[in-house]
DNA sequence: GATGTTATTGACCGTTTAGTCAATAATTAT
DNA sequence: ATAATTATTGACTAAACGGTCAATAACATC
């Protein structure tokens, strides 16, 4: 009963996630969305909203996604320590590869929008739940009672995330590293 | 020879350090920054030189300052465990009090400015050497000579960082309770 | 094929942005 | 006093910003 969209919402969210990935919030402009996109403005505000509404959608596609991805390799089949390694050395190659300087959509919100947004400190605090349960399982399904798994799941997190930073930062990736090696020897 | 400035430059530079600490480099106008320092736009360009200048500034002046007072505690009086202990115990302070959303001006410049500015990027590597190099010492002048003080040491910035990054999340300080106990059973 | 509904289009808007500059003021050296 | 030098001032600019909207186009229904 109503003209349909020409465009694909998988893609032109895929485009936004980028975007915002790269750039963050602020130094993104509504001209670079448009350009990512291949919409015009007009479209973009109709179908979708404001600069903070598509900022919303790009963190909600990059946790369907990319995060979830990481979830589920964390509570599929492997061993804690394979989980783990493989969680440092996604942050390690994709600083060597130079994807996004290394950095991460969720540690990126954290920092820039979640301060100032309700809206993404919700929804960042909600993933980071997510994310940590998932480490917590990985843990208790391999290691031995002795270790806290709620507490070493949070250490792991936190580590996680700073390793995002250090790879942004250009740091040595022999520190990310270290931090692996220190998180498995944890694990123990 | 010449009229003499009006200005205290320790007053104005703790003035930028303030707002960029706050909000970022793109969120911070050089209105806010007129208004924080009381001086006008002329005369910051005049006396130290546009935005990226300033942050340049405030960035140096946080080092001198934040870091350095905890690069000069790492490497003073007391045992590791009670330095690392401090440490964390700061970023817990500070989120708990609300200061920039518990945040920190180094870990911020490292997600936003460190990948698109490589002023920004070599003044934070060179930043993060000496604060490792800091822990570093604090473990090895009081720590058994099993432990990789080395590696360790990159271990605990990592997680000083992710600390850094969850608590202007918002996420449960908890977790960096956790990180912290983690960081202590890794020195013994 | 007419009608109703929604998508696309691109021109347009007011505001804010970082940055400039000529005029003025305050100082020191002579 | 006068000259030289530098700081302060606030008006000014051009560009970029996020956002709006009336006109047009493309579909489904009847």
């Amino acid at each position: 009963m109503a003209r349909p969209r020409e465009f694909d919402e998988d893609r032109v969210k895929e485009a936004l996630m980028n975007v915002f990935w790269e750039k963050g919030y602020e130094a993104a402009s509504m001209q670079d969305l448009v350009d990512a996109t291949g919409l015009l403005k007009g479209s973009l505000y109709g179908a979708f909203g404001g600069k903070q509404a598509l900022y919303m959608i790009a963190l909600a596609h990059y946790d369907q996604t990319r995060i979830q991805a990481g979830i589920d390799m964390l509570v599929g089949e492997g061993s804690a320590r394979e989980k783990i390694t493989r969680l440092f050395d996604t942050v390690i190659d994709a600083a060597k590869a130079g994807v996004f300087s290394g950095g991460c959509l969720l540690c990126n919100a954290s920092v820039e929008m979640a301060p100032v947004d309700t809206a993404v400190e919700n929804s960042v605090k909600g993933i980071i739940r997510r994310f940590q349960s998932a480490v917590r399982t990985a843990i208790e399904t391999t290691i031995k009672l002795s270790v806290d798994a709620a507490a070493l799941s949070g250490a792991i997190i936190c580590a996680y995330f700073g390793a995002r930073v250090l790879a942004k930062a250009g740091a040595p990736l022999q520190m990310i590293v270290d931090t692996r090696e220190q998180c498995l020897k944890n694990l123990a």
